[in-house]
DNA sequence: TCTTGACCTCAAGTCGACTTGAAGTAGCAC
DNA sequence: GTGCTACTTCAAGTCGACTTGAGGTCAAGA
């Protein structure tokens, strides 16, 4: 019955149509059928969408965000998975707790140069040698 | 007087050597002479490499990074952008934390469907108006 | 009926941070 | 003097997630 034009999607979901097609393509949504060329989608797919966001921000790439679903359309979560996902998370966060401690110390040191602060040097030191951790990624927003 | 060659900074570093090459080219390092072709470096790269991964794990860019030395080649943060990335650093740190839960929860959750789970879905709410969020990138590591 | 504007397809481009490959060179051990 | 090997340069390729552009289609409103 209601079923929902491309961009009536785009503008609910808050992404643009050319992410639907996309989307589309690599299999994350499906469209109901067309209305003369134009996509349709009915309604569920703003849900869909709203477990893909989800699961970007999670940090799971669309591959995977793929086989969260189950052939019905349905998600069909990996309990462990997702626990996985969980303590990556923490791990991440505890790094980025210690690099936002380190920041604002250097932010606030006296020390003439950062160079010169021991707990500056401490800090780089453990930055080298833990080697380079996964930096988080910058707004990727559209080029341009 | 101690000077290194290219591949003994990548080894104690932890980088491959195009990468040393790479951020030369990109002004992030300099090399100090050359032993025939080979690049040499003195020490004191080690330090500035550690600054660079560590600005790499905080999430600034390498153009970002290489507005952070002054002219002379030592560090000149500006502390106000310190700052800045501090606090977004615990911006997304909170965000990671409601994602943790999530997570963890959709994992323990009973409901059949996680559809069903009123916790689940008040979550993909938020995910799907809050607007995607940074996602983090994932280890890019060596293509192939 | 005509126009308009939102859609369509498909190929190619973008972004950052590197890596890879081909072809060449030079220091050092023998 | 010969090899080996680790370096050199330069251009091009890679990765993921999209976007952009050219050229085309079509339903609905005037």
């Amino acid at each position: 019955m209601t079923v929902l034009d491309i961009g009536e999607v785009a503008r609910r979901a808050g992404v643009p149509a050319s992410t639907l097609r996309y989307y589309e393509e690599k299999g994350l949504i499906t469209s109901s059928g067309r209305h003369g060329l134009r996509r349709q989608y009915d309604p569920g797919v703003l849900d869909r969408l709203a477990l893909i966001a989800l699961g970007r921000t999670a940090g799971f790439s669309l591959d995977e965000i793929g086989h969260m679903f189950a052939p019905d359309g349905r998600p069909d979560l990996d309990r462990e998975k997702l626990v996985a996902k969980a303590v990556e998370l923490e791990a991440r966060m505890r790094e980025l707790a210690v690099l936002r401690d380190s920041l604002r110390h250097a932010a606030a040191c006296p020390a003439p140069s950062h160079m010169e602060c021991p707990t500056f040097r401490g800090l780089l030191r453990a930055a080298a040698t833990r080697g380079v951790a996964v930096p988080p990624k910058r707004t990727p927003g559209p080029p341009r």
